[in-house]
RNA sequence: GGUUCCGUAGCUCAGUUGGAUAGAGCAACAGCCUUCUAAGCUGUGGGUCGCGCGUUCGAACCGCGCCGGAAUCACCA
């Protein structure tokens, strides 16, 4: 289906052209009349003045006889200032909502023929997930789908920092206290039990350099010569020689860790495609540099250590190999984007990363420009968002105010559980089916709340209040959902047929529904546009909040009429579909019941 | 100090890319369940859109300058 706002700005357009002659697109202003003024699209008579040489009520009423009287859609329009509020005509919407209930993938855009890769989660191996990257993992998720409503095929990949000394100290405090302690041993998740070594290293590292500063040494170099650390620096080293015992015990804590890591993320309804290592990915890029320097790009320092000179771009130095020829992320990283963009033909590279890496990416984009690759630097798109902090302030792992991700998730799920049980919601289910709803509902709370928020914006967590599951809220639009499959359920169970013609006068109450149902398809291209799952949540919840008013209002099984029941029960149908839709983009599953 | 981002109701957030009287939810208060699920619906109160100047028919949105906050500017990843 065209989308209808265009369909309607070039019947305008005809109109205004065939009374003041040709237009540039900018005079030709249309928009969805506000819902506090009587009409359904509002032309803005302002640009056009200096063409009709009238004023601005004046033109907008010639122009609204003109079109009532030429284009059969138009049932009737007014002026308010300079504003033309057109209104069509019932019917228009009633061909508009049966395109819909036949088009099977109503809201999905055809195939454009695009790659876009998208690098969301990246997370280190030593220590578990936690609300950060849960709002990393969400977001890319969402994205994801998004961008595959759209019609480009998306390939999901994670990047695992699965190297490095914070690694080598959970290994090492492992071994030093951990007598030999394993998941199963412990009944731990992997990764919470390689995370309890990381913090178990901090801890006997604190207490060393305490010591030594009560020996006489300053704090700098007690930080330096604690023998934990020296020895974790040592672990690292045997680690790149690839020393058969370190690698093994390496390999093995990792596997905890990634065993930890894969219920967290099914748990969160995430998933990948691919799934890199920086082991296996760290040394590429060196090649890269080694063109840069021919190319003069580059330049090399005394000390051997590579750097780009970006002062002119208004950055800074940046290095880009170490001196004794090691990378960093930034080797790293151009390495990777030159694998990606040459193994798979990309045309988009999407990176879900944190706010704090946004000086990296610049710095990756303008140096891959530099080299040459602009075809690459231009589409690269650093998804940026914001840090999530608590009441509290920001989350510090080392004072322990972090918020699990498992622990979050398991609390969301529990309270929704409870909240069933208060409310006396499934009372009549089987164990396993109000489990299965808890679970949706308990997620649906806590992905909604986070992805409702532009990613941009630092957002406030707070564990006791925030979550709610009244209002604008993910259960809010789950329990609509499940409201409308009752009907249908019941409506079945009664023998109502639901196929077939409905043929019934519309209530303006219905047009608006079915306007609002329209609206789908440019909602889903405008989030993928901007790469914005709040812009899905926000229709979502308008769709569900509008329809809430209308079941409140109006009967539907309980109409008598029967073609007018139909109506209804296809209408509520749509709407439903709608709600499923869109929340499957934010990675939202919806209940039948709840 | 340089760069980037943010600042909208008591709180958490929207605001269709410059349009009409700036919107939701939470919290507060007042109502609505013998009728399709009350995790719902209706109403009341609550605003110097951080501040100032500019651009124009029109600015929360664009420009400039301030104020406040965050991130970053490492031979960490």
């Amino acid at each position: 289906m065209k989308h209808i706002e265009t369909y309607i700005a070039q019947a305008v357009r005809g109109a205004v052209e065939s009374l003041y002659g040709p237009l540039a697109d900018e005079q030709l202003q249309i928009q969805k009349t506000r819902r506090e003024f009587e009409g359904d699209y509002t032309l803005v008579a302002f640009p056009l003045l200096r063409r009709s040489r009238k004023s601005p009520e004046a033109t907008a009423t010639e122009i609204g006889e003109y079109m009532q009287a030429h284009v059969s859609e138009i049932r009737s329009f007014n002026v308010i200032k300079g504003f033309l509020n057109l209104t069509l005509d019932s019917s228009f919407w009633q061909d508009r909502f049966a395109e819909i209930v036949a088009d099977e993938h109503f809201g999905e855009a055809p195939a454009t023929g695009r790659t876009v890769m998208i690098e969301y989660s990246s997370p280190n191996t030593n220590k578990p997930l936690h609300l950060g990257h849960i709002r990393n993992n969400l977001l890319g998720y969402s994205v994801a789908q998004i961008l595959k409503a759209n019609g480009h095929k998306v390939i999901k990949v994670n990047l695992v920092n699965d190297r490095g000394i914070h690694i080598c100290k959970s290994m090492l405090a492992w071994k030093l206290y951990g007598n030999g302690e394993t998941p199963e041993s412990t009944g731990m998740k992997g990764d919470h039990l390689v995370g309890k070594y990381y913090v178990e290293f901090d801890k006997h590292y604190k207490a060393q350099v305490k010591e030594l500063m009560a020996q006489g040494m300053s704090e700098d170099e007690a930080k330096k010569q604690a023998p934990i650390l020296r020895e974790a620096q040592e672990m690292l080293r045997k680690w790149e020689a690839k020393d058969p015992e370190v690698y093994a015990l390496w390999e093995r804590m990792n596997g905890w860790v990634y065993a930890g890591f894969d219920v967290t993320y099914k748990a969160l309804g995430v998933d990948f495609d691919k799934v890199y290592y920086e082991s296996q990915t760290y040394l590429l890029g060196k090649s890269l540099v080694e063109e840069g320097l021919r190319k003069g790009v580059f330049y090399r320092r005394e000390d051997n250590s590579v750097w780009i000179d970006l002062r002119n771009d208004g950055l800074d130095e940046k290095l880009l190999l170490r001196g004794d020829g090691t990378s960093v992320y930034m080797t790293q990283d151009l390495g990777t984007a030159y694998r990606r963009f040459e193994d798979n033909r990309l045309d988009d590279m999407i990176y879900v990363v944190g706010n704090e890496q946004n000086y990296h990416f610049q710095v990756l984009k303008l140096v891959l420009k530099k080299l040459g690759y602009p075809e690459w630097s231009d589409h690269i798109t650093h998804l940026s968002y914001g840090m999530v902090e608590l009441p509290e302030g920001k989350m510090k792992s080392r004072e322990g105010t972090v918020v699990d991700a498992d622990d979050l998730i398991a609390d969301m799920v529990a309270t929704a559980r409870e909240m069933s049980a208060e409310l006396g919601k499934l009372a009549d289910c089987s164990e396993a089916e109000a489990d299965a709803v808890s679970t949706m509902v308990g997620l649906g709370a806590l992905k909604y709340f986070i992805l409702k928020v532009d990613p941009k914006k630092t957002m406030l967590f707070d564990p006791r209040e925030s979550i709610d599951f009244n209002g604008n809220t993910g259960p809010f639009i789950q329990y609509t959902h499940a409201r409308i499959r009752s009907l249908l359920r019941k409506a079945a169970e009664a023998g109502i047929e639901l196929q077939g013609d409905a043929a019934a006068e519309y209530l303006p109450e219905e047009i608006a529904l079915v306007k609002l149902l329209t609206d789908y398809p440019a909602t889903v291209a405008a989030a993928g546009a901007d790469f914005a799952p709040s812009i899905i949540g926000a229709y979502v919840y308008e769709l569900s909040k509008q329809f809430n008013g209308y079941y409140h209002d109006h009967a539907i099984l309980r109409e008598e009429r029967a073609e007018v029941r139909r109506m209804r029960l296809q209408l509520a149908g749509q709407v439903a579909r709608v709600i499923r839709s869109g929340m499957a983009l934010l990675g939202i599953d919806v209940p039948e019941r709840m």
